[in-house]
DNA sequence: TTTTAGGATACTGTATACAGTATTCAGATT
DNA sequence: AATCTGAATACTGTATACAGTATCCTAAAA
């Protein structure tokens, strides 16, 4: 019977934890200058510490977390410095990713990205965070269609981390909306197949965000 | 008073299981075929299963180990398939840090890595290993010099992963010593100045060794 | 001989208990 | 009032105990 990949779903505790932490992480609920203890969350949750400090210990080496000095984890901090090696990891990631796709030539999955952007970028009323979302989306989709297991991994690890160092707070002073919108143009220049042009067509993409996520920053110090 | 970087090198015993554990699996002490069960690698190292558990979860979630379905870790077995993407994501990695290089243009940081890899490429009597070692440090150094942390921190996860997957098993087969050498070419190249031109001899590179590796992975079967 | 049922075994996951350490705060001292 | 000292406190890290579940093995039945 090989029907065993269906049952073997192993959820942890700490996988309900971590994901309620990230949860509330995007959601505002939990905020920079929130103390996040061990046992003060265990007894919130009514589990016991264990799971608890598995998901912690897991958010803090993805760099979402880091221990206080008094104890307890806190939401990490990006420096502008960071957040520019930040985009520039992204660059790597999705821009090899481009260049497969454009190597490929895959018409089957150049429409379905076509669906999907169009998909996400129709929304009423949107919200800043729904842009984020719709923005994640998009280019997940670009990663996915790609099919590097791996590349996909590090592209969850980045913008896990651009979550936790709460974007957001810089985003909703930058006016995101620009940024969407040029993702059926990507496809573009992916179908017409030259490698090296879709990687730096990217880039230059995700340059763009960087800028304005800069502005964003700059617009609160 | 500010020196307090220096007392907080929290090092917990997970971290000393890890660090073993990934010593040994690079020592071909612990093989394929063997299983890791918490309690008795608690019981070897005689201290309790709590430390050694959140290792080994950690070297899963990395994808060194997944575990058995009789119970108990063991190490991750890799495809071809993966193999290919995991090289794929390396050319992504490295061929940024070339570009990022390149742009640079930073005469001293270059004449460094020319010492690094004069220094490391000068063994007598080198084994299988020692080039792969050899191998490894200089093209860290090229990530280092890029000074991008996030990509730095993404080589070493690949690498890991390839420690791993043994790929040591592949390429002992293979005649790796071809693929050192090039590496004082790749500086040139970067020198140049132009980024594309990096990311492609980068690129190259890295497919040739992906090549070594099958050719050495395909002697096996 | 093959199959099946049932219990022993061997694990993991979770909870709890214990120990050590850094931080904080109150009171004493200058 | 400011500073120092030491005890209380608040946390973490580690060990241990407990519970549940999947695997394996044995023995009976077909």
């Amino acid at each position: 019977m090989a029907l065993r990949g269906i049952t073997t779903q192993r959820r942890r505790l700490a996988d309900e934890v971590y994901d309620q932490l990230v949860k509330a992480i995007m959601d505002r609920e939990i905020g920079p200058d929130d103390r996040l203890v061990q046992e003060k969350l265990a007894a919130e949750l009514e589990i016991s510490r264990t799971p608890v400090r598995e998901a912690l210990l897991r958010l803090e080496k993805e760099g979402v977390l880091h221990l206080a000095n008094s104890g307890g984890f806190r939401l990490a901090k990006i420096s502008e410095d960071e957040t520019r090696e930040l985009y520039q990891a992204r660059a790597a990631i999705e821009g090899q990713a481009a260049r497969i796709l454009a190597a490929r030539q895959d018409k089957t999955e150049l429409a379905g990205l076509r669906r999907i952007i169009e998909q996400a970028e129709d929304m009423k009323n949107p919200s800043t965070q729904d842009y984020f979302i719709a923005n994640r989306t998009i280019h997940r989709a670009f990663m996915e269609a790609a099919g590097n297991r791996f590349l996909l991994e590090m592209f969850d690890g980045i913008w896990g981390r651009a979550m936790a160092f709460h974007l957001f707070a810089a985003i909703e002073n930058a006016d995101i909306s620009k940024s969407l919108g040029n993702h059926t143009e990507l496809v573009d220049i992916i179908a017409q197949g030259d490698r090296g042009a879709a990687l730096e067509a990217f880039t230059a993409h995700i340059q763009e965000g960087f800028e304005l996520h800069l502005d964003g920053i700059r617009s609160i110090a």
